[in-house]
DNA sequence: TACTTCCTGCGAGCCCTTTGCAAGAGAATG
DNA sequence: CATTCTCTTGCAAAGGGCTCGCAGGAAGTA
């Protein structure tokens, strides 16, 4: 699953805990540090912390991985490949659905067309009611 | 700016301090906390931090004021009659721009046809490149 | 193998926010 | 007004999430 060029190519140090970080954000798809951290350490405990933060930023550097802000402060990792859909969050039961990323070009036609603001579709959450939630409410 | 009523109203006492949380939330437009107890201070210091906290907190669930989230974690709040505008936060300078909701209306329907999925608008940003920092990214 | 540089683990520290507690202040009542 | 009940406040401590400095250790290079 990966490629020990994937991370020389980059210019990096192909570490054990590199690659098992980077290994866990495919895995996960969704993850935040604290759940990548805790999914190295299911097969390699005494990993550090501040080495998965180090490591996720190292690797957002040269465009392996990426980040999303989901809302609650906290972000959110994902295989830079992988990233290719919209987020769904909802305020109600915290669950994320998907949604392909064309569901928002036209909206974000829009926005550089009016505005020229340049809509970096990948980085942003969307904040609802889910369906399931949505109908709850609606009783 | 602030009649005594809004707040009885809604069940809550007529605190000094809770007048000035809302009535500079409402003369900030966009505000951390931070940046509320830095207003409600400059005119009555001794104001504590998490006295702010608490009444936006309660605010909020009255319905007078709601936050959305910029990204970096922090909170921004408004004033609830305010928020007709959405947040196009630029990733490079930081600047928040607005837009005005229905610029999302086709957006949110779809999301709504296809997914079910009821988005609230005002409590999602929209991350990009502003129109300036675009330009000088195309250089 | 020897060497340079980068990485890691650890601990400390920082920022933002929340919480517990005791004192103080709203507002309803008599 | 005085009383009383309850909500609020200020303060200090604590919590969560993330970053940083340091010294030892490992990756890559010749």
């Amino acid at each position: 699953m990966i490629k020990p060029n994937e991370l020389r190519e980059k210019g990096l140090r192909l570490t054990p805990q590199r690659e098992l970080v980077l290994q866990a954000v495919r895995q996960l798809g969704h993850a935040t540090p604290e759940e990548v951290a805790e999914k190295v350490r299911s097969t390699h405990p005494g990993i550090n912390l501040s080495t998965v933060y180090r490591n996720l930023e190292t690797l957002e550097n040269v465009g392996l991985v990426l980040h999303t802000h989901l809302g609650h402060g906290g972000a959110t990792y994902h295989a830079a490949e992988e990233l290719t859909h919209l987020h769904l969050v909802c305020s109600d039961c915290g669950d994320i659905g998907d949604a392909p990323i064309e569901s928002a070009a036209n909206f974000v036609n829009t926005l550089s067309d009016d505005y020229g603001f340049k809509t970096d579709v990948t980085h942003f959450a969307v904040y609802g009611l889910c369906s399931k939630c949505a109908a709850k409410a609606g009783k």
